[in-house]
DNA sequence: GTGAAAGCGCTAACAA
DNA sequence: TTGTTAGCGCTTTCAC
């Protein structure tokens, strides 16, 4: 590859100026016909693809956003290959007699399936949309190198240090997703929690006649936090027993689920139920349960929180509150470029509906 | 939002000038140590952001990889909240009974695993990633805006034309995912489709003796059209009868699977089993067969390709062979960066493995 | 260790 | 309709 050509080659080679083939291509109404097509011919021979970058420096609008996200793998399955199965002699194709759910625990997440619902309103809309993330050891610098080139931020909670966020705010709209507004100069998407967690206890205790709830999770995020407030407002509101602190479970590992059962054990009697703060979480615990020979829902039920694809395949299936998050995605490309069109307007805040999902874990019949 | 500071308002603060600013981002090294405090701390009260488009100009490369897409949803359902469901009227959620599989049959679709696969190994290696695609009516204007943006491009097969796609060629290493190479200027990555099928059929006609076996799918993309080929090849090592043609069915939808499915109705009798080109094809067919009182695998098997997800949630689980996707995104972007590393050398095509996993539908037990 | 200055490739007035 | 001419904000020699 030679140097790649730029306007003044395609300038030169149509015999006209360098704005002429700028236009050529912004405004090709306003050229006239065979200039267009010297141009555009002189465009082709050379292979002339306009710099993104000089176009955005110049014109001060890049037509891309961006989304920082995070490696949300924890205790992730060996990737593909790794896997026992046969391999066909003849073919070198493998051939395996089953095959595990375990892919599924860790895509799609919850922030897949927002990114997804980003994308395609991105598109929908033109954009381009430039996301990075942390990867093993990726560096921080990202964040900066990405809000240094698109015209507004979206960034998944707890992935960047405020003072960066802040930092970068100043210069473009940005999304905080899912976190509720803290009286910053960001803007936020969320979901409504607070009825999700009523709407799942209030099945719980009446249509399931549980009384002995605990919480399971790590307080880490302000999602996980709402829930449980939540959680402990409907359980004084029916004058039940409430728990102050949640089993902690950090980070829905395989380890510290085993920890909580073990924990359970060493009670009276199992809870009536284990209210998780997410579906990632309430999923290990259930297979930390059925590592002890504990039976969900006929011993104890077990709810998630969030709607991801895994609940769907475990067994029993997971009931749960699921959120929008194509929805959250969408909202969120919205209010970036609602910021763009008008900026100096005040951050705002949305707040989407959940609905609860009722499947296998919390003793309802069939999902 | 006042104007956006630059170096030289950082600079101006600071009392040095811009090259010491930009210095102190990219070599703070070798920059006095109080001249780099002074710096920072003007950076940080402007609130200053470098700009990544002049950057990328001024330097010459932009850290960023490109991927153009595609929204494959065709029949796909009616997004979140347009659902049946009861509202609770106290908090305003949903409750609901029970939830169809169907959001799983449009996502994740194989290009969203692939992309996955993408986005973690640019991670990993520092970049970011631009992804653009055809929303609806989206331009196609957007890839070349990409392509002006970023240092290499991958795109899925038919979402660019291909004299669009062999100019960019010309500027950035470009790589083709899943489409063989046709003796052009671009890197490929493809999957074993001859040795996937192979095996497949092999299963198919000895552990369940099947000999009346159709191919449905249309020939749309090389990977259908590999995977008839190799399906006839098999048929004749085997002196099989060969079906000349597929029964086409045009991209997966449930109105082609239909007419497929009465299609079959007038034969004499149903054939022993339909290998599907691809898993989303085969789901298809599968709801068509049932909405016919034709039950799969008893009385027709049918097989898929790709190893979507969708095809774990299925009823008959569906049997299939899996491509590696995430292996693919992230040897695509090897390919990318290895390019990128040493240009002007030929273009590469790397095949990756593939394997059958046996599930349900082709008359195995338990998937 | 720091500054001056020449671009990087393109857009958008403003002229012609 | 087309050309001239400033920048856009940053990187990077090359002097000092």
């Amino acid at each position: 590859m030679k140097k790649t050509p730029t306007v003044y080659d395609v300038a030169a080679r149509a015999g006209v100026s360098i704005a002429t083939v700028s236009f050529t291509f912004r405004r090709p109404e306003r050229v006239r016909d065979s200039t267009r097509e010297s141009v555009r011919a002189a465009a082709r021979e050379l292979g002339y693809v306009p710099n993104g970058n000089a176009r955005g420096l110049a014109h001060g609008r890049t037509g891309a956003l961006g989304l920082y996200s995070f490696d949300y793998l924890l205790d992730s399955p060996a990737p593909d290959g790794a896997s026992s199965g046969s391999v066909d002699p003849e073919t070198g194709a493998m051939i395996i007699g089953e095959d595990s759910n375990d892919d599924f625990r860790s895509f799609p997440l919850y922030v897949d399936e927002v990114q997804r619902g980003v994308e395609l309103e991105c598109w929908r809309q033109g954009y381009a949309l430039m996301v990075g993330g942390r990867g093993q050891g990726g560096s921080e610098q990202l964040v900066a190198d990405i809000a240094g080139r698109v015209d507004g931020l979206a960034v998944f909670p707890r992935t960047v240090p405020y003072d960066v966020l802040h930092h970068i705010a100043r210069r473009i709209p940005v999304v905080e997703i899912s976190e509720p507004s803290h009286d910053d100069r960001l803007n936020h998407v969320t979901v409504n929690n607070v009825a999700g967690m009523q709407a799942l206890m209030e099945h719980l205790i009446t249509a399931h006649g549980l009384r002995d709830l605990l919480f399971v999770g790590d307080l880490e995020t302000s999602d996980s936090q709402a829930r449980f407030d939540a959680f402990r407002a409907v359980l004084r509101a029916a004058s039940l027993h409430i728990p102050r602190q949640p089993l902690s479970h950090r980070a829905g590992t395989k380890r510290s689920a085993t920890a909580i059962v073990a924990h359970l054990l060493t009670r009276q009697r199992m809870p009536d139920g284990l209210v998780c703060a997410t579906d990632h979480e309430a999923l290990a615990v259930i297979d930390a349960l059925r590592e002890q020979g504990i039976e969900v829902p006929s011993q104890v039920a077990v709810t998630g929180f969030d709607g991801i694809a895994a609940g769907r395949l475990a067994r029993p299936t997971l009931t749960t509150v699921r959120q929008p998050m194509e929805q959250v995605g969408r909202a969120t490309v919205d209010i970036l470029l609602d910021r763009l069109a008008r900026p100096d307007e005040a951050p705002v805040s949305r707040e989407l509906p959940v609905r609860v999902v009722l499947r296998e874990s919390c003793g309802c019949r069939q999902g």
